[in-house]
DNA sequence: GATGAATGAGACTTCATTCAT
DNA sequence: TATGAATGAAGTCTCATTCAT
């Protein structure tokens, strides 16, 4: 069709790409905007490709779902490395990154699949993985920050965590104009785990919590 | 209209509202359990009739929907004002009604409205009267605690609210085996709210937010 | 309840009656103007009564369908002897006829009949002795008209039979302020009966022609 | 856009115009077979193809109604333009008009139009333009055979149109065996438009008639 | 690889009819 | 006898997924 040296087969690769991440963003936004049941097609047609080309690269619902969460984690580790490798300030650290989920917008997606899948929760090997890689990023920093005095002892790493995701779905309940109230609602929370609150009652969430939440 | 037995009369209503409470409170739990888009034909039949009769006392989904978050406002209006009421502690008062909140458990309901009607909200008369009514009964509880120095003065009862909501939905989040982790988490943001945090971006949430949200 | 010797049991009968007439005419003009499918209940509604009594009346919508013809059929034939009986002056009864058909306005639930019931409409016994009972009220007519040379010879009572039906449906498919237009096309036909048109195709219309139509 | 075999590309397309086609034919059949009301699972059933196709090429049932209606009234103003152009004989024109009509047998169709939408025929505009073409179709006819003493003067283009919906919706009361009659029929009503008829109750009908009928 | 038409299962809702009061 | 609540079959429509081009 062209007389240049085919430089086709290697554009190939990088629409596909692009096509993937396109569908990627839009669904996205998609879930966050019309919940987890939002028609494929719209999904499609948001990233201007047809159903045909969004099942190429995603098996079903569940699979387009799975890739979204793990594209968001992947993000957020990123990010959060930035905020708390070689930190100094455990506490500050901790604050930075709390603040970092909420401002991501994970959460719609992510409480997406709470319906119907407490369970099906651990079948997503992406989200266990996850929280173990958060557990580990976190826990130097709350036992740090503890042991400076900064933060309460009565909460462990698992509450943080737990915590964090009250948070971050919070900010999605909200129309996008009033996501400054998250922000406030985020120091609060913070403000609570200072040393000096009121005893809590139960004991500390732990890992193995997690096995079915 | 009598205080005598009168028997006859009422008969056949009493099966009819029977079931209208049956189906009222199979749907709440339904929800919640399987989110809002659950089968209608599963909630009958959780209700032990048929989609007919269903169909009868609600004409639709959203109808039902409806009928089953007045029916936990009124219950939570209820309970809250033999919390509130002649109340000589406002900090304390104000913190028996959140965890009240809490336990009735009308989280997953309530966020279940939450897919494209961040501004249907408003639609739905019996949500913005709750509001209004909860604003009227916590306004006292809020200012009574700030003056009597029991909580920061840099939040409002808007704030409070929302607040609310969150924790009311973050229950909902857990299985039901976790739910004491819920209890902590109140306690922290309680404890969030006690004078003396850091300083809160942004100003505080007022009756002209919920106009949007 | 009364004090007076009780009227009530000759008044059952009555108020049945009352209901059964009401049921009647309201049926028939919802069957006109909603078509033949409007809902049961729909029908009690406007005839103020539950749909259970409608029920006791006629035991489905076919039953009520063909009370309504019955009805309607029976105001044609009281009505139609008043214009036939001793008449000298046949065309000129013939056409106070079909005039009068028009205006009686059955077409809506006749036709309502078609869909589905080509074969079905000889079941309903009533409107073969209709038919019966207007070609011998008929005949007499068209041949009286034919031999003084009033009417063409090339048509049958059978022809005229089918031509009313035509002008009766045609009356309702005009909304009501436009009834007028049928009274002039009823003259365009009677017209196009008299002595002098051109030929017409295939033969007269018999009444071996009805068991099929 | 070129005349060469080009078979490749617009191949898929020419299977789904296939399909359009034959639902329409199907419908069109089905309609006047079984009432405006036919399943539309019949209707793909018939056309061979999923109901989900069917869906996919018309919104809803309305939708479908419109495209048979719009195809039936394609074929009548092809056909009749082959009668009328340049017609040198007016009323022998006009009279091949009429029966061509009552051929196609548009009347099923048309008058299952009729529940309820007496004024929503307005909101089709298929239906308002084919008037309105036909008018201008049919307007010099009637004038033409008017002024040369063919046709009665006491009637209009209006009444023309109106009756001729009469005739259709008339032979699609009989069953297929029957039709036959509405041959004669028409001609009688022909023979009524002639000259020489009794006088005519009420004006003629004008364009500004069509506004609410 | 991309496309979008076709498919059919399944959810929603309506209504004719029954039945307990 | 009248009533209207309950039932469930049946029809409409949507959408996930497949597949031919």
């Amino acid at each position: 069709m062209s007389t240049a040296p085919s430089p086709v087969p290697a554009r190939r690769r990088a629409d596909a790409q692009r096509n993937r991440d396109r569908i990627i963003a839009t669904a996205h936004l998609a879930f966050i905007r019309h919940g987890i049941g939002v028609p494929m097609e719209e999904i499609a047609r948001g990233a201007e490709v047809g159903v045909g080309t969004l099942y190429r690269h995603f098996a079903d619902r569940e699979a387009l779902l799975r890739a979204v969460i793990a594209a968001g984690l992947e993000r957020l580790m990123t990010v959060s490395r930035q905020e708390t490798d070689h930190a100094t300030d455990p506490w500050g650290a901790l604050c930075r990154f709390v603040r970092r989920c909420v401002e991501l917008r994970l959460g719609g997606t992510l409480s997406a699949l709470r319906p119907r899948m407490a369970q099906a929760m651990k079948e997503i090997a992406e989200l266990a993985d996850a929280r173990q890689r958060m557990l580990e990023l976190l826990d130097p920093l709350v036992r740090g920050a503890q042991e400076r005095g900064q933060m309460r002892t009565d909460v462990s790493t698992g509450d943080m965590i737990i915590l964090i995701g009250m948070l971050v779905r919070h900010e999605c309940e909200l129309t996008e104009d009033k996501e400054w109230i998250t922000r406030r609602h985020v120091e609060i929370v913070l403000d609570g785990l200072r040393p000096g609150g009121g005893e809590l009652p139960g004991p500390t969430v732990t890992l193995t919590d997690f096995h079915h939440d």
